[in-house]
RNA sequence: GGAGAGGUGGCCGAGUCCGGUUGAAGGCGACGGUCUCGAAAACCGUUAUGGGUCACUGGCCCAUCGAGAGUUCAAAUCUCUCCCUCUCCGCCA
């Protein structure tokens, strides 16, 4: 969320913000409350004042009259203070509400056509037959089963088999080692259920409630990433300057409804209730959130390279980058098949946006106040995507499937997926 | 799941029965100072967070002892609900 001060001090920033995202931002009501909020709060604290003062004095003289003045005044003071919290719950839900503002490099536009591509790496793969696409060929190998998955689950999952199950055991390794070998992260294995708490501390609640599963009877949620317990994990805590910038990593399933995707990539292993994924998370410190920023989109840059996976990186503009991201890039794997680039990583700053939600703060200096920390994120990457990715890019004219050099010692040595045994 | 014990400041730990100058003793740690060539020891001092307000590089006030509600003039202390931790039993991977 944003600093109420902010928005007393700077509405029109807030307001413009808010506009050029798309998103709705009750700021009128939001500075009405506030004055209202305050009001109460003086009435109530400058009664409490004077009565916790008489409170002593009857302690001691045990008159009648003044505890009836102190029972009169104990009354007024509660109900003040019942309109003070009431007004400032009010005011709590609305400010969960307002979007996050925008770094100044980030484009301003509408939506996707407005996304801007900032540099690629490799060019599209040359086959030199007609590519298929990854779930026509993960069918035909026995490695992909969307029918049986229908069956035992339901639209949007998935099975993946054999060879196919060990690629993504074997990418979920191969990531994993690169981060934490070679890029600094430390390893987690975080619960996959979640309370409200945390979801709201990510901004996933209360805007987007509906795009997660609720378990039933329970305060507790189906992670929709693991960037919700990662960035939680110092939630309510004052961390110490010099451990920051905090990096960590995690392979885990993610689970979304996908309310209001209907139509939407229902073909393929490409948008299902369940995929998963390997996240970065870091923790930094204000000034060097930006820096940090770009050195995890490195990172995930880093994976697609060594798989030598054709990719663009794009700036989302305004409308299209979400309603907590101060900046967001999205990687975005080619995938021949397809005949189309599909998103394998969305990495995203938030400042201190989801710091002040999830009260996560550090002391920049001995003795100094504290302030929020500045949290980001990204996919380093999405392990379903990542394999369409590779199967119609490494695809051969038989519809097997060459093992990217760089897996090869994840997956036993296999050389080809889908080859038939020599003897 | 059953029975019991407990959750207090950066940490340990008093206080809770018998409610009131206790935002909280004492210890440890950390920081500043005295001493010292320097260090250690000793001694002195400092050491929570959020919020409101004002004649605002400071003062005044309010709140916070797991969370929430209640009783009371007054709650860390009494009552209720919930959450969490520990021990034992049961059950399981």
């Amino acid at each position: 969320m944003l600093p109420l001060e902010l928005i007393r001090k700077d509405p029109d920033r807030v307001r413009r913000a808010a506009e050029l995202k798309g998103e709705p931002a009750p700021i009128e009501e939001i500075l009405a409350l506030d004055m209202e909020w305050r009001r109460h709060v003086h009435e109530a604290e400058t009664i409490k004042a004077e009565q916790n003062r008489l409170s002593k004095e009857f302690a001691k003289s045990r008159d009648s009259d003044l505890k009836d003045n102190l029972r009169e005044m104990a009354d007024r003071s509660k109900a003040e203070l019942g309109e003070a919290d009431a007004v400032k719950r009010q005011l709590d839900d609305l400010l969960l509400r307002v979007p996050n503002l925008f770094d100044e490099s980030v484009p301003v536009g509408k939506g996707e056509e407005d996304n801007v591509v900032l540099r690629d790496w490799g060019s599209k793969v040359q086959l030199g037959f007609a590519a298929r696409t990854h779930f026509d060929l993960g069918e035909a190998l026995g490695i992909m089963d969307f029918e049986r998955a229908a069956r035992v689950a339901g639209s949007r999952f998935a099975f993946l088999l054999g060879q196919g199950a060990r690629l993504e055991r074997a990418l979920a390794q191969f990531m994993l080692d690169v981060h934490t070998r070679e890029h600094g992260y430390t390893e987690v294995l975080p619960p996959l259920l979640v309370n409200s708490a945390s979801m709201t501390g990510t901004a996933n609640l209360p805007k987007f409630g509906a795009d997660a599963f609720r378990v039933e009877g329970h305060d507790l949620w189906l992670i929709p990433t693991s960037e919700v317990p990662l960035t939680n994990f110092h939630r309510e805590e004052i961390l110490d300057a010099d451990r920051l910038p905090l990096k960590y990593t995690a392979y885990t399933p993610c689970f979304r409804s996908e309310a209001g995707a209907a139509g939407k990539d229902t073909r393929g292993f490409i948008r299902l209730h369940q995929f998963s994924k390997v996240e970065m998370v870091k923790v930094t410190a204000a000034e060097t959130s930006m820096e940090e920023f770009e050195k995890l989109t490195a990172d995930a840059e880093d994976i697609l390279q060594r798989l030598g996976l054709h990719y663009q990186v794009m700036v989302m503009c305004t409308g299209d980058m979400g309603f907590a991201q101060y900046k967001k890039y999205d990687l975005n794997a080619w995938c021949p098949g397809l005949g189309r680039y599909l998103e394998v990583s969305s990495c995203s700053v938030f400042n201190d946006f989801q710091a002040m939600r999830a009260n996560i703060r550090y002391r920049p200096a001995r003795g100094a106040p504290p302030r929020f920390v500045h949290t980001i994120n990204g996919s380093g990457l999405a392990l379903t995507r990542t394999i369409d990715a590779i199967i119609e890019t490494y695809q051969r004219a038989d519809g097997t499937i060459t093992v990217p050099e760089v897996l090869r010692p994840y997956m036993g040595g296999l050389e080809i997926i889908g080859a038939r045994p020599a003897s």
